[in-house]
DNA sequence: TCTGGGGTCCTCGGGCCC
DNA sequence: TCTGGGGCCCGAGGACCC
């Protein structure tokens, strides 16, 4: 009879993923003080641009690393209201980080190169690295565009020194076939595992047992805890609890009476390492949803015809993501961001499920007659929710109602 | 010139029905 | 008829994550 298999779970993180994928393009700016960032109408086509800068000369896919650094954008030039997604590690000593709006940081760091977010090329690298995990690995969680979540249990060779030569084939493959390097950290469950990832950047491995919980995981601070944002992070501060093993000493009662029924426990739970929840390899979106800020704040009255137009967009891209994934939704709503950055939603669930621009244009519409719109506006959103497979609904005859001719827009 | 975009999950209150 | 649940759905907001 073999042995019962100890769980083994794998958390995969790739390292500065956007950042190293746009150094396998331009390898001359590996080193050099770099921001990815800007928003989504910041997206200039940044071959395009440096064509135009140099018209005597089209780079192509080919010799991009040819091009000169000086020719690269930099930061000093940005003009908008984008955020920093990512920061090389040459840029941080200056003090710019992720989510810093780049005015800001064009101040700090004005001769850092900016580059434009590429989530097209990004979404290429993050579907090859997992298709390396899979063919290795089957059971794998999708975690977003740099992450995931392996279940090494069932896998041949998966415990072997705890995980740590599954880890190391893994790591070899992907590296093989991207040219990208990554960090696993191999434990009793997700949460551990998450954790372990971050103990050995980068390209690292780190295996944790349940006898080193006390040893690794207590003198963290709390935030490392998946799930611990800033917001928990402060309350616990507040109770003078800073790091897991700290936590870990509380009275589960005591995190249920201040924390509530349900996040009290999870908080006991968390700190002693324990997590059941398994490895799921499938799941359904559950809604899509577009957004934009404003290049500046705009006013439902004086800015009516503008907001108009962007209401329009928006809904006629929410409705084309919907209908290139083969989703309809009945619960369809609206998000605003007022000028003092107080954020309000609405939705509706309507009676049949749609991915037809101009009903979910409506409804949104309707939407927004129930907000109070005497403050000015910094982003408008549109979101589907309630979710279904377009295929697996009746085709319906798709009537478009009468317009609503009320629209506020 | 502070503060993006796309998600998930949880909680809470109200309405409705039994 | 009145009152008090419980279960369920919906809408709004908040916390968190990548």
């Amino acid at each position: 009879m073999p042995a019962v298999a100890r769980r083994r779970i794998a958390h995969l993180d790739m390292d500065a993923f956007y950042a190293s994928v746009e150094w396998l393009r331009y390898p001359q700016l590996k080193g050099l003080p770099m921001v990815i960032g800007g928003g989504r109408r910041q997206e200039d086509d940044l071959i395009g641009r440096l064509n135009v800068e140099r018209p005597e000369r089209h780079w192509t896919a080919d010799d991009l690393a040819d091009i000169p650094v000086d020719f690269f954008p930099l930061l000093r030039d940005y003009v908008g209201r984008g955020v920093i997604t990512t920061a090389s590690y040459a840029a941080r000593p200056f003090g710019v980080g992720s989510a810093m709006g780049l005015m800001k940081a064009a101040r700090r760091c004005p001769q850092a190169i900016l580059l434009p977010v590429d989530f097209d090329q990004y979404r290429k690298y993050s579907r090859a690295f997992k298709q390396v995990i899979r063919e290795i690995a089957p059971v794998m969680e999708d975690r977003g565009i740099d992450e995931v979540y392996i279940d090494f249990t069932g896998v041949p060779g998966g415990q072997r020194e705890g995980g740590r030569v599954l880890a190391r084939l893994i790591q070899k493959s992907i590296f093989d076939a991207t040219g990208l390097s990554c960090s696993i950290g191999v434990a009793p469950n997700k949460l551990l595992a998450k954790m372990a990832s971050e103990f050995n950047k980068p390209n690292g491995i780190s295996i944790v047992h349940e006898t080193d919980i006390e040893r690794l995981i207590w003198p963290l601070p709390c935030r490392k805890i998946n799930g611990i944002g800033p917001k928990t992070g402060a309350r616990l501060l507040s109770h003078g609890i800073t790091t897991i093993g700290e936590l870990a000493a509380r009275e589960r009662h005591w995190l249920i009476t201040n924390f509530g029924n349900s996040h009290g426990t999870w908080l006991h739970d968390a700190a002693h390492g324990r997590d059941a929840r398994p490895v799921v390899t499938e799941s359904e979106p559950v809604s899509v949803s577009r957004e934009t800020t404003f290049d500046r704040d705009l006013h439902a009255v004086r800015d009516r015809a503008e907001l108009g137009v962007i209401f329009t967009e928006l809904a006629e891209a929410v409705a084309g993501d919907l209908q290139r994934k083969g989703y309809v939704g009945k619960t369809i709503g609206i998000k605003l961001r007022f000028d003092d950055f107080k954020i309000v939603t609405r939705d509706t669930t309507v009676g049949e499920h749609t991915s037809d621009a101009r009903r979910i244009r409506q409804v949104a519409g309707q939407c927004l007659k129930r907000v109070d719109l005497s403050r000015r506006l910094r982003l408008l959103g549109v979101r589907v929710g309630s979710l279904a497979r377009s295929a697996d609904l009746q085709p319906s005859s798709e009537a478009p109602e009468t317009a609503d001719t009320g629209w506020l827009f």
